[in-house]
DNA sequence: TGCTATGATTCAAG
DNA sequence: CTTGAATCATAGCA
């Protein structure tokens, strides 16, 4: 008994020095022999809590119920909260209200850019547009990798929802649970609102931790599949036999001038179902590399004359000799032999 | 598996 | 912007 008596008033004694807010009364030590019915109070509600867990189950249960049935009970625990809120704040003051992340908003930002967090439709394919846009043209033929893109993006978007939603529920639970465990403590030992708002922030932070770890893994994924589309799309396939033949139709009976206007391109593309883009690519090479080895595609170029004069022949002899698309001078001659370049 | 053909990309020049 | 030139990377073939 003495022990705890003088336990608790050193207890009582640091926790209150130089506490100015503090009841003069409650400074002075316990258990006096005066006939101050408060301070008598106040000394066996202390003294009740300090021997509490000596106590067996039984007796303390019928104790604590004392102790919350006690008329001094609001007034003391009013006064260890206040204390509490005190030291604990002089702890940890100004760490409160940090500033957002920069990190957590990079994520954020980059989320809502390809399409995962933001607004439900077209996301996706406008991630996907922009993720073709950052490297030149766009095929026709590439609307299939279009859509797997588009595909998996929505994969990830949706697992990034459920999982986002899944910790937010934890949260809420968890945040609860501990509310009303605070709460339900908060009979026995002196808990203020404010702490059960900051333990709330404190869960808070931590769920918002975990969230940052899925939202990075989420930009890790988009950032792989991302790289794969484009990847996929640096993947060479060749024109289709029909399409090379135009092409190169064009090339040998225009091979004076084999740069065809933005229209004649346009035709073209439309006509090997490809891009534009990729027509200009196709005439790029295809120049470059005639110009270097000419005689390497001599008899290619034979065969595409001799073709598009058999064609002109046909025309003529069929009375329409109107509009055939070759040959200002070329197409006529069926050898392309001694062609000067002259481009 | 090595080689060539070929579509795409990059970069400098105009 | 277009073009030429170099280069990359893969398709397709022997």
């Amino acid at each position: 008994m003495d022990e705890q008596t003088r336990l608790m008033h050193s207890h009582t004694g640091v926790g209150m020095a130089g506490h100015p807010g503090l009841p003069q009364h409650m400074q002075e030590g316990t258990g006096g022999t005066d006939g101050d019915g408060r301070k008598q109070d106040i000394g066996d509600i202390l003294q009740q809590i300090m021997t509490i867990t000596d106590q067996s189950l039984d007796e303390a249960q019928a104790r604590k119920h004392a102790l919350n049935c006690h008329r001094m009970k609001p007034a003391l625990f009013n006064v260890l909260c206040e204390i509490k809120e005190k030291t604990v704040l002089s702890i940890r003051g100004a760490q409160e209200e940090e500033p957002p992340d920069p990190q957590l908003m990079r994520l954020d930002n980059m989320l809502l850019a390809e399409g995962v967090s933001g607004p439900e439709k077209g996301g996706g394919s406008a991630a996907a547009a922009a993720a073709a846009a950052a490297s030149g043209g766009v095929g026709a033929d590439n609307s299939a990798e279009h859509s797997d893109y588009r595909a998996k993006l929505t994969q990830i978007r949706q697992i990034y929802h459920t999982e986002l939603e899944k910790y937010e529920q934890a949260c809420n639970e968890f945040t609860t649970h501990v509310m009303n465990l605070l709460r339900e403590q908060s009979r026995t030992r002196p808990i203020s609102p404010k702490e059960i708002e900051r333990m709330v922030n404190i869960i808070h932070r931590k769920f918002s931790s975990i969230q940052m770890q899925l939202k990075q893994s989420t930009c890790e994924a988009v950032m792989i599949l991302r790289s794969r589309f484009l990847d996929a799309r640096r993947k060479r396939r060749n024109f289709n036999k029909q399409a090379t033949e135009i092409l190169n139709e064009y090339f040998y009976s225009h091979l004076s001038n084999p740069y065809p206007s933005e229209e004649a391109k346009e035709e073209l593309a439309k006509k090997c179902a490809i891009t534009v883009a990729q027509v200009s690519n196709w005439f790029g090479n295809k120049r470059i590399r005639y110009k270097k080895n000419i005689g390497k595609f001599q008899e290619e170029a034979n065969m595409y004359a001799a073709r598009t004069a058999v064609n002109a022949a046909n025309a003529s002899s069929h009375g329409s000799q109107a509009n055939s698309p070759s040959t200002p001078n070329s197409a006529g001659s069926s050898c392309t032999r001694d062609m000067p370049i002259t481009w």
